[in-house]
DNA sequence: AGCCGTTGTGTACGACCGTACACAACGTTG
DNA sequence: CAACGTTGTGTACGGTCGTACACAACGGCT
């Protein structure tokens, strides 16, 4: 078979990289899977990402920036007249609700900069990103808390399987926000 | 080799497994791993646990249970005459120093149910036990709501590797316990 | 034209994995 | 003692993995 120049293989190869991710979770993520998802050979994936680490660090960028394009065009968070807390809680209802294949996929990416140095700093932008956005409604610290608190009511709900309960979290964070 | 009983053969298993997912993580645990790091043969891990999320189950059970005697032994949170926000985040900031190899593997297996369900029951588990004992200083709504939130700050400080902030920590924790 | 660095491909090697399964050693029961 | 279920052991099979490496196709340069 010719080969065939391809000026985009590498964002194929990671978009197809937070397929695999999206479907099998990080453990089934491998050179291989990834250059069966993006059907290109083996040699492709292991020629444009040395380690895996290198290809996560691609993928978690990606799932970063296009969830900060989800919540920008989702608009409210600028609007000073909506509840801050109100209009987080209720973001984190939708985001919870339907199909969780979306969260569960971001939030696996991100934690495994638990294990994976490599990932932290891409993790550490993430964070500060969505704080920043916050920041235009509150103080910089308090949002800060908010991402902090969120994160740990979706993950009390992802881990544990509960059900997520949108009046609880709008007062909880109400209470960090104080009268923001 | 003439084959030893071992009565507690079942409990070693686990014990190595705990010591192999602090050293090499999640990712490095295998049937073989824990096999040799509880010097055992590889038939004897996978007749005590048929699969791997068997072995992480108990596992997660055991530092679980290792977790909560550690916070009770501490006290203090029993005394209604200390801060409730100044106790939690002082002991944060005890949990977080130092050596971090205890922290990661707890988060690692605690976190590792957002892609295992056979391990949610035991992730809530521990979050409904450490709420309990937070309840006796507070209602458990704001319990949980305390819970999430340290889970939150541990989290942005071992996913962006930055500082731990005691003051900072204590103002949020604070905030969600009002008077308490 | 010829040369060369970059990009892409195919294949093979050694390591590790889960799983299965036959067999050995034991405790218990009759 | 004999029979039997439980517990422990050794080995081997098929599959997947990361990695390496020789080679092919291309673009830019002289």
């Amino acid at each position: 078979m010719p080969r065939r120049y391809d000026p985009e293989r590498r964002q194929r190869i990671i978009e197809a990289a937070i397929r695999v991710v999206g479907e099998k979770g990080l453990a089934g993520l491998s050179h291989r899977s990834v250059a069966a998802a993006a059907d290109v050979p083996l040699g492709s994936t292991t020629y444009h990402f040395k380690t895996l680490d290198e290809l996560m660090v691609a993928a978690l960028r990606q799932a970063s920036e296009g969830f900060a394009k989800v919540i920008a065009s989702r608009g409210g968070l600028e609007d000073a007249r909506t509840d801050l807390a109100t209009e987080l809680a209720a973001w984190m209802g939708e985001w919870l609700a339907g199909d969780r294949t979306g969260v569960e996929l971001e939030y696996e990416l991100y934690l495994a900069a638990l294990r994976r140095p490599a990932l932290r700093p891409v993790a550490a932008e993430w964070a500060d990103d969505v704080a920043r956005r916050l920041a235009h409604r509150t103080d910089p610290v308090t949002a800060r808390a908010l991402v902090a608190l969120m994160d740990g009511i979706c993950l009390q709900v992802l881990l544990t399987g509960a059900e997520y309960d949108e009046a609880y979290a709008r007062e909880m964070l109400r209470r960090v926000a104080g009268g923001g």
